[in-house]
DNA sequence: ACCTGAACACCGTTCAAGT
DNA sequence: ACCTGAACACCGTTCAAGT
């Protein structure tokens, strides 16, 4: 079971969603297709379990992390380390929380970003509220950031940063009246950080948190 | 080709994304199954046409949208037009902005969207992180939402309340000591709405904005 | 320019049968 | 309790051939 969960992980790592198949996996473990099943009822479950074997070591690391007078900067903390592990797995985006029976490894880690707004002055529904957004922040964007590489950049024929020159060039040639925007922000598009952009939004929804909660 | 994009939304829109296959869109359309490569490239392409099919009346209804003294009031109502298209729509928001190229609705969109932080006192990174973040938080909250019945609820044999209900029971029984925040927002999560969630994770995200614009 | 049938190489899942 | 081969019903995509 370990062994199953361990070569669904290494396969889906390498060459991302698509890769991961029940005959592929089946190849690496040595037995037949069929085999799998005995362990998992579906694919369904057999990618919830895969997160949630992830989800364990995620959990270790937020643990791992010292705790400050501040609760807003320890969910921060907390929100930018789960970034991390979801960014280079987007595939993981798609199913984290998705089932808490299957992922306690995920609920566990929901509780303990949850842990946080209990030390501010909040309702349990603003709690609630507050906790779903940063998760929201952290998987929305790892999604967004992993999907972007449309195959070209994943076998490393054209890198992100000529990527997103390309459609920085496209847009440059769109006429600025209809589009002023665009105008405006495409020198920070080209070659943006996601890790910037994944920022700046978690830190707009702390900031509101702060406000919110009157500290 | 108008119909072809027609024929695909309705499909996803009955029976979600798995319903969409060439060979039932090939039936509907009344032809051949290779005919519709004429018209696109391959899946990925008509999925992002499609998209772009919606987002051309999204983009309608944006338009249409009073505009107030308050930019930031005009971004929240231009934000929550755009989340009552994606809700009901989960497979939209793995594929807005994901080609601008073939989605020039989507880029129009992202642009008016955009406008209304040039009325703002930022600068174009803010700007640009700002707008990110706002459709970060519909995208996110959509997707989440969207995947959230698991085939019972679509079925119609078990509805979304029960399906909270279930969950809401297992985590009663959980240790207290142990997961402490779910115990503190279980009432909250049982029955609770999507688009109140939404609504308190776009007005985290506007506050922090408003603040970090000095207004 | 537009459409087609038939094939190809793949999927997830099942099932009767083995140890 | 655990594993298997072979089959089933599906996919997206291609291609030579038609109008």
């Amino acid at each position: 079971m370990e062994s199953v969960l361990g070569e669904a992980v290494a396969l889906l790592d390498e060459a991302g969603a698509p890769a991961l198949t029940f005959r592929a996996l089946a190849q690496r473990l040595g037995g037949g297709v069929a085999s799998i099943y005995w362990y998992v009822a579906n694919k369904d479950e057999l990618l919830d379990l895969a997160t949630d074997h992830v989800m364990g070591g995620v959990l270790a690391d937020l643990e791992k992390l010292p705790p400050s007078e501040d609760p807003i900067d320890d969910l921060r903390a907390m929100a930018v380390t789960l970034f991390e592990a979801v960014v280079h797995r987007p595939w993981l985006g798609a199913y984290f929380m998705r089932n808490t029976d299957v992922q306690s490894n995920s609920l566990r880690i929901y509780d303990l970003l949850g842990r946080q707004t209990l030390r501010l002055d909040l309702t349990a529904r603003q709690r609630f509220h507050a906790v779903s957004a940063v998760v929201g922040v952290v998987v929305g964007s790892a999604v967004d950031m992993g999907q972007e590489p449309p195959q070209e950049v994943l076998d490393g024929a054209v890198d992100r940063d000529a990527f997103l020159g390309r459609f920085a060039r496209t847009w440059r040639e769109l006429a600025p009246e209809e589009f002023p925007f665009v105008h405006e922000i495409v020198d920070e598009f080209d070659g943006h950080d996601d890790v910037d952009q994944f920022r700046s939004a978690l830190d707009l929804t702390l900031a509101g948190l702060r406000l919110q909660a009157g500290r």
